[in-house]
DNA sequence: TTTATTGATACATTTCATGCATTAATCATG
DNA sequence: CATGATTAATGCATGAAATGTATCAATAAA
């Protein structure tokens, strides 16, 4: 059974008459007869009632014809699909990321992506930055974001975004009328820290901390941003975050610029080495282009 | 695209191994190599990840994996139901007939057909003897149930019953004793008479009554037996009516035999000539089998 | 480095649908 | 009633397309 014999038989269906189906069919009489007879021998059931005059459907023709038609509309809905498919139109792609990427850059891209690709059914995990490494590893998720350096070779990343540091202060801070801060400026203010646990933040800010010629006195730590935010309007002391944080709103407290030997961070978005899959480059595509847009803007 | 390709294609994705696939699908392995790579052609986009080494679907090969296999399953089912279309299990088949055949004849052939074709649709219409015929005619049924004789002769009929009249009598009447009545009996009796309209009955009756010597003093017409039997039930006359109005319930009426020149009637199925409907067959088989029980029944 | 495995390619072969010519059967027309 | 026209089926030669055998190229394992 091939659908070339189904098209015969939906054509005949539809024509009732052997020499316009063939017309319409593109060949000739004769092996349309033959198609169809050979079609009827193998479901074992005449097909059509037919006299030299007059051409019909048996009921077994009938059912047939009605299967037959869904058949073929569903060939061709399935070859678009996969063709569509192909170009990355539809798909699923399951997206890992850490919490720091998602004040301005991943919404930004996720809102892009789904504007491109609305039938792209997009699966959206937060997860630790070692976890979104390992996630892409194991195939878990197609892409994830991440803070580089990322080790492992089998994993590509490429930075989409650099932020710098701004310092978070009370309203009432003595630095409320300063433009911005040095970092050695800070040295006596109590710090509220990232946890050092998984966070690459916590070591660039002691780092430079160092460098600067202090050691700060953390006294309160938090993996949330915006819990730092909170603690520093309450006047628990100070804070160093990164600078796209600020989109969630400063109500109650100051964004400060540092100035000092403060190192910017760095988002990537990170893939899985040999993954052709057309969705995950037209991802990465929306991803740079966001990022470029991003980058100005800031 | 033909369904060969889209077997070859489910059978490679679910191996993931040209070897594999081909021996599974009775070939030799290059021409799978080759009819995978014209359908990827064909569809415009890759549906393998293929190495040396490893073989993989591509996000629009698993799509299309998914809708192959449901088409593949749907051929096959299409085919399976024309075929048994083909001999009669399946299908649709209209049934018309007139009130005289609800009694006993039709129960019993509906009940039998549906037991043997369970998934055969009956299309019931009740409907006068003469719209039988048309309705048979036009092709409206393709089986129906009426009162020979047809004139028709691209309607085809077969006599399934031959029943006597019974004479319907009050619980009080004279004839309350009797075992059976003559048909001369009845002349000074207030008859109650199917209306003179489409009722071979009437004919029927009016034509014995002459010659058994009499006029019947008509008080009462109607067309349905049930409505005779009532009327005499109330005291109104008597009444002849087909033996197998007696299934419907005889409470408060008597049923008595009649001797005398009354024809037995006849219901008949009729069908359209050239109609070689497997499912018409099947029905003219069940309702002549049933025909022959009922026979020897009464 | 060697060997085995696996998918792709080259070419001859076979299979099978197609087209042309013709036949048989039915219907319309004079 | 006979003739011609129409239509589906059949016979036969042709051609296109899939198949099989042999082979190559690339990768992984020993």
């Amino acid at each position: 059974m091939e659908l070339k014999t189904l098209r015969y038989f939906v054509t005949l269906g539809e024509e009732l008459h052997f020499g316009r189906a063939a017309r319409r069919l593109h060949i000739s009489q004769p092996p349309l007869s033959r198609q169809i007879s050979r079609l009827e021998e193998e479901i074992g059931a005449k097909l059509f009632y037919r006299t030299q005059r007059h051409v019909e459907l048996t009921p077994a023709g009938e059912l047939l014809q009605r299967d037959a038609s869904a058949i073929l509309a569903n060939v061709a809905e399935a070859m678009n699909t996969a063709r569509r498919a192909g170009r990355g139109e539809v798909g699923k792609l399951s997206v890992g990321f850490f919490l720091g990427a998602t004040y301005t850059l991943l919404p930004r891209i996720l809102q892009n992506f789904r504007a491109q690709h609305p039938e792209v059914k997009l699966v959206l995990q937060e997860m630790g930055i070692t976890q979104v490494l390992d996630a892409i590893i194991s195939g878990e998720i197609d892409v994830g974001f991440l803070r580089p350096p990322s080790a492992d070779p089998a994993v590509l990343t490429e930075v989409l975004l650099r932020e710098p540091f701004v310092a978070v202060v009370p309203q009432n801070s003595r630095f409320r009328t300063a433009k911005s801060i040095s970092l050695k400026d800070l040295a006596d203010e109590p710090f509220i820290m990232y946890t050092p646990g998984n966070s690459i933040l916590y070591t660039q800010i002691m780092t430079a901390c160092h460098q600067a010629g202090f050691q700060p006195r953390i006294v309160q730590e938090t993996r949330r941003p915006i819990t730092m935010i909170s603690l520093v309007r309450a006047g628990a002391g100070i804070a160093l975050v990164t600078s796209s944080v600020q989109a969630t709103g400063n109500k109650g407290v100051l964004f400060r610029k540092i100035t000092g030997p403060l190192p910017m961070t760095e988002i990537a978005v990170a893939w899985r080495a040999r993954n052709p899959s057309p969705l995950l480059q037209s991802f990465l595509k929306v991803a740079r282009q966001a990022a470029r847009r991003k980058s100005t803007a800031t």
